[in-house]
DNA sequence: GTAACTGCAAACTCTTTGCATAATT
DNA sequence: AATTATGCAAAGAGTTTGCAGTTAC
């Protein structure tokens, strides 16, 4: 950890303990963008951190989504993603490569007369990214 | 299964197989519109079909799913849901009872401007019921 | 009669937990 | 120094699979 990353300094923002699991798993996924899984984040994390496993990401991701810095994705097949983009925007799950990728909603998408309070709403959708629909 | 029920009518349109515990798994899911869990499902029809196994369950609902007269949900906490509603709605899971309500959203709620194709939007918000916003 | 599906049990995968060690404040 | 987090291994839950027997067409 040469500099002081994006990710350390929302964590001492936040208010919880700095650790280096912390540090490299929330530094991972707001660097990639790709809204990894707890395996893909281990994978890509254990050379440069060969003491990190597994159920540390596990525990790392769950407390930060306790912590209101990271949202926590099921894709439709399942799969426990993690985004670190707070702000309000779709997922495609590719039905052909299985990537996740972004797409921008409406603000205003809840048309709902009910008295339920709606907080952290998702946009989930299945289809074809660009790259897979020009194959 | 005493009279033909909207279930059956519709397996018989998909032409797919009938078999009972198609008929009554999807049966439970259009009658109870309670986006049931496999076990849910399961415990609810065990008594009726003691034969019923909860494998079965898990095969019938995916294959529902595969000829799209499911939809397959993956709530906050990770649980396998389905819904036989497919006209797009959105899915509220009440932080506080843990149950799931349906809300409604604007047709038009993509504003999205890439080359993706994008098909069977979930939408996904948690909060709380009115039910428990009132207690 | 044939092909497809069910139901059971066993296997597998993903996730959580308990606890001793280590690191942060 | 006290508290909190990590890392390992083992346990647990949820889901899938293989196969013999059964059912739908």
């Amino acid at each position: 950890m040469a500099e002081v990353t994006e990710a350390e300094r929302i964590l001492r923002n936040s208010g919880i303990r700095i650790t280096r699991p912390r540090v490299e798993v929330y530094d991972y996924i707001l660097s990639k963008r790709t809204h990894p899984t707890c395996e893909e984040i281990y994978d890509n994390l254990k050379d440069v951190s060969p003491s990190l496993s597994l159920a540390t990401v596990y525990n790392v991701t769950e407390r930060l989504v306790d912590e209101h810095l990271l949202l926590r994705l099921n894709s439709p097949n399942g799969e426990r993603r993690f985004d670190g983009t707070l702000k309000m925007h779709g997922h495609l799950y590719c039905e052909v490569c299985g990537n996740v990728y972004d797409f921008d909603v409406r603000d205003d998408l809840v048309s709902d007369e009910s008295d339920l309070v709606i907080k952290n709403i998702i946009v989930t959708a299945s289809g074809i990214c660009s790259d897979c629909r020009c194959d």
